[in-house]
DNA sequence: ATAAACTTTCATTTATTATTGAAAGTTCAA
DNA sequence: TTGAACTTTCAATAATAAATGAAAGTTTAT
């Protein structure tokens, strides 16, 4: 296979892998691209590469700023922008993970320790529900703690031992 | 906040969850709907009670049961079938991630060796191209591994103290 | 074998989500 | 302060994904 096919490969499985995920197929397909180029980008070349517009080049870059995976950079002399992405993986695992607890785990515990806390109401039903809902948060509410700490676990050393431990 | 108040509200935040994770909401919402019921139901209800075509219900409690996380059930005297959902929440996240797994990020695996191990051509964009493709391969791989291994980790002692270590 | 009671399928329709592109906004150099 | 060079916004449009429902398929009791 040769460098462009692969490069372009990789950048659709990304793409066809972020929209599985519930991100943005254009999103994930930017990101891809800044991922594996050697350096920073302009707006027009993402444009040409990808094949797509300036709108939604501008919002999709917009959108993984604000996940904090891809950077603006200038050029001396250069009027335009440039995009980089984070290259470092863990970082970008971290961060990944961070915004997703946020935007979506979050409120999402927030309903389920409202919906958990009703009144039983002497009712079977009522009683499973409230069972069920509870043992629920408590399950999200570790796995979303569990990711949090996935940092200071991943550089402590018994946290690397783990790891390997783990193969 | 009243009983069926409770659940409707459940019902629909897991289902909102799904979509946001690439699982499609009327599956999200039928397996919410299973989660917190005392006992099995029939299709029937199930369209009742989320308002949704024979079709639909039919379809996504096949695609449940195809990943093993919904369960046929069928009555003595009843010609219908029932479904319960899988309860036990360590089992359940076993049984996403290994299907997820399966759908998803193998084939990205793939894919990722493939692209990673063309000719690097002495240019260093090839080059970077290589590297960059080849830790995301490692990155993937590792993170495969520990999804795979969280059911034995979480059996064996260590695992366990280390859960509490986590708190 | 038949028919009633139920489930599945899939072509069509509907709903959701993403993309476009022209207009408005911004920034900077002169 | 103007205007060229660039970016952002957002209403309209297109693409994608999900839902419908009628017809076909199954199963079971008689």
């Amino acid at each position: 296979m040769e460098f462009k096919e692969a490069k372009n490969k990789f950048v659709q499985t990304w793409g066809a892998l972020g929209s599985q995920w519930g991100i943005n197929k254009t999103m994930a397909q930017i990101h891809a691209l800044l991922m594996v180029s050697n350096d920073a980008i302009s707006m027009e070349d993402i444009m040409e590469e990808l094949q797509i517009s300036r709108g939604n080049a501008s919002m999709n870059l917009r959108a993984l700023m604000d996940w904090g995976i891809v950077y603006k950079e200038y050029k001396a002399g250069e009027r335009r922008e440039f995009f980089t992405a984070e290259k470092d993986l863990d970082e970008l695992a971290v961060k990944i993970s961070r915004e997703r607890s946020k935007r979506e785990i979050k409120p999402a515990l927030k309903v389920l320790k409202e919906v958990s806390t009703i009144d039983g109401n002497n009712s079977d039903e009522a009683n499973h529900f409230i069972d069920q809902t509870t043992k629920l948060y408590d399950f999200v509410l570790k796995a979303d703690t569990m990711l949090e700490k996935a940092t200071e676990f991943k550089d402590n050393w018994l946290g690397k031992l783990l790891l390997k431990i783990m193969k």
